[in-house]
DNA sequence: AGAAGGACCAGTGGTCCGTA
DNA sequence: AGAAGGACCAGTGGTCCGTA
């Protein structure tokens, strides 16, 4: 299968993540893993020779912190483990200098669905209990399989930009090309995608789990508090406003 | 509806809950709440006049501790609010003496299941985390309403006997009326109730997950930690045993 | 300033063990 | 002894806020 295929091929190369003496090789002005992964199709790359497949224990060698600040890349001196930070791409595009897409931050997406799909295999094969949602223990099994750029605030707080690139792919990419034409930053294209969700969860009798649980990629995150409150506002505002219109199917917005 | 007419009827002359007015009528001898809704054929019970049902918030009186121990009931002093034990009963039959019965623990699981429609109504309401299970959160709302004779460790310790009564109702009466024949006490019964429900799952796949998902009263249920172990258990020596018998298709008891 | 994520916290699932 | 359930505990969902 080629389920890790992606996995340990983009924790390769990103210069965020703790494989020291590939680090600096993706770090600025592109050409790290993730565009491998754009360039080569999505899918089935094979693995660089001499690297061996993460999959589930890792031997750690607690090299994070401590010691010896004395490697160095591109002659900034010591660069931390933190992940660029993300901008506003067009679909396809490729983020330059110290950023990442927002393809990438899709792609961690359907990362961490494979590192549940593989805790839940584990979880059947011994009789314990099988997760549905991306819970703890997944975040927990990806660090261990080496992704360290994954973890759960960052995920959490995007959900619904995926949720939107998931349900109506269209409506994303058209957002996308606006805010980045407009030159947005990050925050206002991510604050920005609550609306579309909202006005689609209408057309839908507003049941925003229902939404989330009828599309296979989503039902595995945990609706996203702030997008569950605007729907309920939206949905009693709305109600108030046909009560005073008096038709049962009165548009909101 | 009728949703609160048994919680309200069950809250009402158990022994152990701590109306104090109303304890002592049910408390030995049998002719409880209990009782009445057996004899009355389970449903739609009017309320006692003047007692108001309980649904969401309880008055708290804070009467438990402290102060006075001087209501006396049938001359044995102060009561504890502990529940009576339960006792091996064939279906239908009342329990004798300080003791419940069978029925009625199946009854209380039931009565959960109410809680639970009831707090899931009211986080679609205010458009909140909804329930699919019951939770703490259930737990909490069942002894806010006063049905204080309700508990999570009870509830989590008899799940795999309600399991089997919804599942096989007949064997799960046949094993009653086995059990009680024979003298047994509730423990050695509640060990009973494993084997019929592994060899259930045996038969469907050994997915007891599944097994309980596909039951509507079953599914609000999480599955007991041994009766999984059970299954798996049960599962690997079945397999290892057909594997040396050479049949795909062997039994295993 | 805008953003990534370590680390905290209230409330969970699970059940032990002091109690009656 | 057999049994009910208060109360504890490890690990959860959720996200704040000290960090870069």
């Amino acid at each position: 299968d080629t389920t890790n295929a992606l996995d340990a091929l983009s924790q390769e190369g990103l210069s965020e993540e703790p494989v020291q003496q590939e680090k600096e090789a993706a770090g600025s002005g592109g050409g790290g893993a993730w565009d491998v992964v754009v360039a080569g199709g999505r899918k089935k790359q094979r693995r660089r020779k001499g690297q061996k497949k993460v999959v589930v224990e890792v031997g750690h060698e607690d090299g994070l912190e401590g010691g010896d600040d004395d490697e160095n890349g591109d002659g900034e001196g010591y660069e931390r483990q933190r992940e660029h930070p993300f901008i506003v791409t067009e679909p396809g595009e490729v983020a330059r200098g110290k950023k990442n897409g927002l393809d990438y931050l899709f792609h961690l997406y359907e990362q961490c669905r494979e590192f549940l799909i593989q805790v839940q295999n584990i979880a059947k094969e011994r009789g314990e209990k099988c997760p549905t949602k991306v819970t703890n223990q997944v975040f927990r099994y990806a660090k261990k399989a080496g992704a360290s750029y994954i973890n759960k605030p960052k995920m959490r707080h995007y959900v619904h930009c995926y949720a939107l690139h998931c349900l109506d792919e269209e409506a994303s990419n058209a957002l996308r090309r606006a805010f980045k034409e407009r030159g947005e930053n990050v925050g206002a294209w991510r604050q920005a995608c609550y609306k579309p969700l909202v006005a689609l969860a209408a057309s839908q009798g507003w049941d925003i789990d229902a939404i989330f649980n009828a599309h296979p990629r989503l039902v595995i995150w945990y609706v996203p508090t702030k997008l569950r409150q605007l729907c309920h506002a939206e949905r009693n505002s709305a109600a108030a406003c046909s009560s005073v219109s008096g038709g049962p199917d009165h548009i909101a917005f």
